[in-house]
RNA sequence: GCGGACGUGGCGGAAAGGCAGACGCAGCGGUCUUAAAAACCGCUGGGGGGCAACCCCCGUGCGGGUUCGAAUCCCGCCGUCCGCACCA
């Protein structure tokens, strides 16, 4: 090799391990990415969820991040003002326990880590916007999370109760219903949770339950996310009916079928009901304690079991109720199938019409009684049938409802029962209020003071925000840590300036990520938790990535809040996420979550290391299509690293300089043809989120391009053009390995400032095309005739093609159909 | 149990009801090299026929259907994943 040549070759070598750091170093020292809210254009606010600050960013965060950032690059390129911010998600137990683990404190594992995983978000090449940085465990953000609150209290949102909870005994806190996974499983830690009877905080997120589901419908969400979401939320509509009780009391029960009241032959309550200890008669009271009290010992395991055969069990209570239509006494059980936790926790039970209610019947030789007849089938016999019958039809022994049609007629059920007085229309949701104190240290504390004169007594304003001390034995205990910190816990009341304790516990931390987002908008705020006119311009956020494994927990709640934030003014919209898409999950590569503790976690730093952070993040895209996730391979990855090296190659090939040659026009055609058809593709494809299929459309210009770039066409202004516009497609995917080339082709820095190509419809039209022609459905020739071939000429041509003339065998044909410039299809039977 | 999504080469995957397998990985053959790596050029679903250019048959989990034409639509199975699951 000459030396000319070597030196050459090392030159052109492409070198992801020297461009990336360069251009790092450059993009900050200008602020390539520091985003200005008076820039100019249609403002574009692309949001990732953000991460809990562990230490490190694995696969599955350059997954979660990379790739929505490829987008944000994107609308970047097209003109918009894009803020691409990142923050932590700072409190929380990993925090905590990883501190009593290493005996380090919370805040400095956490503050030790963020700047680890901010250079590792530095060398993914992310256009993040660090000046808006948010760190949810310091001061200035969570006085915020107090404020939010103090103001959900004035408006009642915010109260405190005495129920029944879910405690993880291994997290010792109690934690909200959302986050107890199927099988009584704690979401954080999978430990089995049991209740408790705990006073507790919540905010009163059912007070929105009917908005949260009717705003969901508008939005540009996965489909499967908002029927999860319309799933928990719960919506019944039905009617509150009231039955008295022998003992004078009133039994209200909530119902769907309330046209099936006059098949009401016995009632349940729920074991906890608080009816169940007046109404119980003596000879009852120590069967019906007993069971209640085994049905509480089994409420978590046995309860909300997942078998349903599981025979129904229950006992009388001795007492009787009447029903409001027949004046039938009719007893009252309590059972275990009967949940305090929805609708009133009692039920009048109807077992020709509900599966439940039968087979209670039919275990406890309870009276059935059918008053729904099917219409299209034998009548409905109460002492062979053999399960309940829930279908369509007509009303029967149902006094003046007798003959109505239902479900059609049930407006004139409920209209009947109205004016009658036996109940009223209903709607009932399965949502509960979101629980949120917890009785852990490392979170916000709630602003309260508990006072003996003047009970709970909120902190002012002025007082924000309650620190939460560092000082702190943290070690769980099942008491709120806060508990054991004297100078803490001992305060003055604001009230009356007596002696008062503080509020123990802290908030969850779902609290703090149900409005960060605002934060990154105006992230200096001093007097109110965001800027409002800074927010009211940039929210709501266009497009928000993230797991699905928030479709319920944070989503519910930000949704939640930012109808709050609406209401107390603060912002004029309701829903906080216009757009959102999911990742799928990047699994370890024998298929199973990757676990950190099993060793199958995947880091990127080595393969960033070997191949760049270009190349990393092309493989991830390149992987399948984003939403779906699947195991990890670094197989692919080699086959990025060599497109990019091609391409390098390509754009800095000696014979791309100056273009003056002359090259046969229809060439010249065919680059541009490939050009703009790439420049269509890859732009579909981005808006589509189909990443994979983008990154093959880049491969295919570069591949096209290598067949050309000896031939005449690469020394015409055309080949500069297919150069320069491969770069440009490359710059959301490679940006750095697209900067290097910018600038290798004399282009004016930075590539990330320049428009997004356009393509020329005109110009991806083909002149010839080829058109299968089957015989019966089989293709047995190709045609290869103008774009604009008419039809006649399709036909004629495929009718006289000697290879349809073979298959047709002599056989005259039947019928010849032709899709315009797809194909023909010549049939004869 | 109910609801939804999915099932395509050795692998990841691509296909507005219209040429199945784009693109990549892996594999095989070749060029270059003393050699290897890198790079570049071919081939690569299965079976069969032909000296050859090529040609035929089968093929998208299984079984049916709709259609001129089905990976795609419909019905029934099987499998995988997800959600819900005594919510009155």
């Amino acid at each position: 090799m000459t030396e000319v040549a070597e030196r050459r070759e090392l030159a052109e070598r492409y070198d992801p391990a020297a461009i990336e750091p360069k251009w790092r170093a450059r993009w900050e020292a200008d602020n390539l990415y520091r985003t200005d809210d008076a820039a100019p254009g249609p403002k574009w606010y692309s949001l990732t969820m953000y991460p809990y600050p562990s230490g490190i960013l694995h696969i599955g965060h350059w997954y979660a991040f990379a790739v929505p950032d490829v987008f944000a690059r994107l609308q970047r390129m097209r003109g918009h003002n894009v803020l691409f911010p990142m923050g932590f998600d700072a409190f929380g137990l990993p925090a905590e326990n990883a501190a009593i683990r290493n005996n380090i404190h919370p805040a400095t594992w956490t503050f030790e880590n963020i700047p680890a995983m901010r250079e590792q978000f530095r060398q993914m090449g992310a256009m993040i916007d660090w000046s808006r940085e948010v760190v949810t465990c310091t001061p200035e953000y969570y006085r915020w999370n107090q404020w939010l609150f103090l103001r959900m209290l004035e408006r009642g949102l915010a109260y405190r109760a005495n129920g029944s909870v879910w405690w993880c005994p291994n997290d010792q806190t109690v934690l909200a219903n959302e986050q107890v996974l199927e099988g009584n499983v704690c979401e954080r830690c999978g430990a089995q949770v049991s209740k408790r009877d705990l006073e507790q905080w919540y905010f009163k997120i059912t007070e929105y339950a009917e908005e949260l589901l009717r705003d969901a419908e508008g939005l540009d969400w996965p489909e499967r996310v908002k029927t999860m979401q319309r799933n928990w939320i719960g919506r019944s509509e039905g009617a509150r009916l009231s039955f008295a009780l022998e003992t004078g009391d009133t039994l209200e029960v909530f119902t769907t079928r309330p046209d099936t009241v006059f098949g009401a032959t016995f009632m349940v309550l729920a074991p906890e009901h608080p009816l169940v200890p007046t109404i119980t008669t003596e000879d009852r009271r120590a069967e019906v304690e007993a069971y209640a009290e085994r049905a509480r010992r089994e409420t978590e395991i046995e309860r909300q079991s997942t078998d349903v055969e599981r025979p129904k069990t229950g006992v009388f209570t001795g007492a009787y109720a009447l029903n409001p239509v027949t004046d039938e006494r009719i007893p009252v059980w309590i059972a275990d199938y009967v949940l305090m936790g929805y609708g009133t926790g009692a039920i009048m039970a109807v077992p020709a019409g509900d599966e439940r209610d039968f087979r209670f019947a039919r275990a406890f030789g309870l009276p059935i009684r059918v008053v729904v007849q099917p219409e299209d089938q034998e009548p409905l016999d109460p002492t062979t049938m053999t399960e309940a019958y829930h279908g369509p039809g007509v009303l029967v022994n149902s006094g003046e409802l007798d003959g109505l049609r239902v479900p059609e007629r049930m407006p004139d059920v409920l209209a009947w029962i109205e004016a009658t007085g036996r109940g009223r229309r209903e709607v009932t949701y399965r949502l509960r209020d979101w629980l949120i104190s917890r009785q852990r240290y490392w979170g916000t504390p709630i602003p309260v003071v508990y006072c003996d004169g003047c009970g709970v007594v909120p902190v002012p304003d002025d007082q924000l925000p309650v620190e939460l001390p560092l000082d702190a034995e943290f070690t769980p205990t099942g008491q709120s840590p806060l508990v054991s910190h004297a100078a803490f816990l001992h305060t003055t009341c604001p009230k009356c300036g007596g002696p008062g304790r503080r509020e123990t516990d802290t908030m969850d931390t779902f609290v703090d990520s149900s409005w960060y987002w605002f934060r990154y908008t105006s992230p200096g705020e001093g007097a109110l938790p965001f800027d409002p006119g800074r927010a009211g311009r940039w929210c709501p956020v266009d497009l928000y990535c993230g797991g699905i494994e928030h479709a319920i927990l944070h989503l519910l709640y930000a949704r939640f809040v930012t109808k709050v934030c609406r209401d107390l003014g603060l912002v004029g919209h309701g829903e906080p996420f216009v757009r959102l898409r999911n990742q799928g999950i990047i699994l370890a590569a024998e298929g199973t979550k990757m676990s950190k503790s099993r060793g199958t976690q995947v880091g990127p730093d080595e393969l960033v290391r070997d191949h760049g952070a270009d190349a990393l993040r092309l493989h991830l895209m390149y992987l399948g299509p984003w939403d779906q996730g699947g195991p990890w391979n670094d197989r692919g990855i080699a086959g990025m690293e060599r497109f990019l090296r091609r391409a390098f190659a390509l754009a800095t090939e000696a014979g791309t300089g100056p273009s003056d040659g002359e090259a046969p026009a229809a060439e010249v055609r065919a680059l541009q043809r490939l050009t703009h058809r790439t420049i269509a593709q890859v732009t579909r494809d981005l808006d589509g989120f189909q990443f994979n299929t983008m990154v093959a459309a880049l491969i295919e210009l570069v591949n096209g391009l290598m067949r050309l770039k000896d031939g005449p066409v690469a020394r015409t202004p055309e080949w500069r053009e297919a150069l320069e516009t491969l770069v440009l497609l490359m710059a959301p995917s490679t940006p750095y390995v697209a900067e290097e080339l910018w600038e290798r082709l004399g282009k004016p820095y930075s590539v990330h400032q320049q428009a997004w190509p356009s393509f020329d419809p005109e110009l991806i039209r083909e002149e010839l095309i080829e058109i299968p022609v089957q015989v019966n459905g089989k293709v047995r020739d190709k045609l290869t005739v103008p774009a604009d071939v008419t039809e006649d000429a399709a036909r004629e041509l495929a009718l006289t093609s000697p290879r349809v003339q073979a298959f047709l065998a002599g056989k005259a044909p039947t019928k010849v159909v032709y899709v315009p410039g797809r194909l023909v299809n010549v049939v004869a039977r």
